[in-house]
DNA sequence: AGACTGCATCCAGAATCCAGACTTACTAGG
DNA sequence: CCTAGTAAGTCTGGATTCTGGATGCAGTCT
């Protein structure tokens, strides 16, 4: 009889992270979203091992955010699509990119830029949906 | 001599994961954003092994991402802090709860809710800094 | 004192990751 | 026809990492 269970918070972070939190997972999203989405040169741009690329593959495919689609007949050829829950990943992605480009772009600055069809850079910042207002760290507090 | 390099790409995300990416980190992290700063208590909250817990936090104290702060002289005792660049990690939290939420939110709702204080519930959204408008996987382009 | 808490490390087995060779089926070049 | 090349994986065996006890240590609670 040790204390009473103490089981680990269940929470939205850590059922996310279970889906895309593995090695590769976001890396093979990202490629998707740059336009890459095939098999090999999924595998040369990101410089996972193919066998891990594969299986990661299997699970997001398992898991909604990818859709595979054969592209051809005879050698049978697919290629990867993001769903809608895949497309929405793309938050995550750029706020990973934001804190990158921030706190460890070298001398060249950030190794890749985007442009929002404002036709500014691409500054991704996080705001509530509600007012607007940008949220900071200390800005937030537990409801309820 | 087979092809030029190839290499993987050099971006930002990859990075990024390179440090916060392993399994457990961003739990932790998640755990001291709500105040968990204590080793058992971590341990306790995340589900992660003691060992592997340990070893995340070195790497994220290495890396400038958390301060290891002593708050007890005797038996000797620390906790964890968020350094500048810690805080600014609150947005890729954000916005992976955000689409847990939206995507793996059981019965009962999200599991754990913020609130921003303007005084509604935080839904975490991404805007471009320049216009302010949301930003979608389709907005925005490779820039050059 | 004895039980308990908080932090950390050691260990052995399990799971995962890795690099490179291999497979299969087709296309292109000579 | 023969040889290369491409694409999407799979196979293999070895390296690395993760995991869940067990252990230690120092102080607090009863």
């Amino acid at each position: 009889m040790t204390s009473p269970a103490a089981q680990p918070r269940t929470c939205s972070v850590a059922r996310t992270l279970e889906l895309v939190g593995e090695k590769w997972a976001l890396l093979a999203i990202r490629e998707v979203f740059l336009g890459n989405r095939r098999f090999d040169e999924m595998t040369r741009c990101t410089g996972a091992p193919r066998d891990t690329l594969a299986a990661r593959l299997r699970t997001l495919v398992a898991a909604g955010i990818l859709e595979r689609r054969q592209y051809s007949e005879h050698p049978a050829r697919f290629e990867y699509h993001l769903t809608e829950a895949g497309r929405e990943l793309y938050p995550v992605i750029l706020t990973l990119m934001r804190w990158g480009d921030t706190h460890l772009a070298g001398d060249g600055g950030p190794p890749l830029l985007l442009e929002h069809h404002c036709g500014h850079r691409l500054v991704a910042e996080v705001t509530c949906e509600a007012c607007g207002e940008p949220v900071a760290a200390g800005s937030t507090r537990r409801q309820r």
